[in-house]
DNA sequence: GCAAATTAATGATTTATTCAAG
DNA sequence: CTTGAATAAATCATTAATTTGC
């Protein structure tokens, strides 16, 4: 292939200076406007368009984003391998049957002053946890299989028919494999690409 | 941390997983009775009580709704940023947010009318991207020194003026509306490094 | 040293999900 | 109930790094 003909857009090294060190200073999904001065400002160091800059915050955030589950997830697996469910382990820890109260006063007792807990939203996406075989199917709460539970669940959550998204199949539950499908290798299907761009 | 010492519920992946899971489902505040069997059930993960799950989705649904305000309210204030000090590049095209989009917008402006045309995917494939014209820049004049320059994008990117530089433990105030507080790698270039100058 | 072969990074597309407006 | 807008996740595809045999 020619040099001139490059299918896809190859970052100078100023060029992907700036948009690292804007990425650092905060800007994640940058919006039009952004966009439009980001890549005037670019192309002084070379060939570049408007969907670069795009899709290189897209993908940078994305990347990013995976690097910090994964790498929590290890943490997580590592940490504590939670003993428990050996008995009667059904029992929840005292719920105080007037939770419902909060849901009508909506003031917790110990308050939480408005800060943002990061902990949930940090790894709050997707991703494929890697459950031992020892928590499959013991627990004689986990009889049902926890798509049936779940279903219960939402099915008492959700007396009036408001909700019937069709709720599509998410895998809560790896089955055997102990992958975390990342790090996807593309040799699945490497066909030819077609010879000539027309470019 | 040791979780022993750990003063605060800290959810296990296949709780999050779960949790979100039925909040995607349609569960938003759960009774007591709902907040039970979901404590139940979670503690085969993991050590949680039936506050925990409370206060989860309390707070979840409260920062799921604050995350679209300011994510609407920002992509509002972003469409006039364009009486900033100087603008002779700037120009009147539009570009959206949703850049990848316009793939599906734009190239097929239905030829034949009467016809159900072939759907994009059947032949995306081999489609040779190229953004139409109007997203093309033309070369830029501005010769502001990128210091100064990166300085007013990162401005706008953060309308919050407590955030301009990377917080390393905690963030408390998102950087962007529609980001998830994840910290980012910084060597995750290869060709250059920029060794944090603002410290 | 060098290319062919292989692997890792990353740019570019597609798909799915969300909320809310119509 | 449908659709629009936005975007995150998943995937595809191409380039760069690197490994390997010579």
């Amino acid at each position: 292939m020619s040099p001139s003909t490059s299918s896809r857009w190859c970052p100078t090294p100023e060029q992907l200076m700036i948009l690292e060190e804007l990425y650092r200073s905060g800007i994640r999904t940058p919006h039009a406007s952004q966009i439009q001065r980001i890549t005037a400002h670019l192309s002084l160091y070379g060939k570049i368009e408007g969907k670069n800059v795009f899709y290189w915050f897209q993908n940078h955030k994305a990347r990013d984003r995976q690097k910090l589950r994964r790498k929590l997830i290890k943490q997580l697996q590592q940490q504590q391998p939670y003993h428990h469910h050996h008995h009667h382990l059904e029992q929840p820890q005292h719920i105080p049957s007037n939770y419902h109260l909060f849901n009508y006063f909506d003031h917790p007792p110990t308050p939480i002053s408005g800060e943002i807990e990061v902990a949930p939203q940090v790894i709050s996406h997707n991703w494929k946890p890697e459950i031992p075989s020892r928590f499959k199917m013991e627990s004689p709460t986990m009889r049902m299989c926890s798509h049936d539970w779940m279903m219960s669940m939402v099915d008492i959550g959700l007396p009036s028919p408001c909700c019937n998204r069709p709720l599509k199949t998410l895998e809560l539950f790896p089955m055997t494999a102990t992958n975390v499908k990342e790090e996807h290798t593309n040799t699945s299907s490497k066909h030819l690409s077609l010879p000539t761009p027309t470019n």
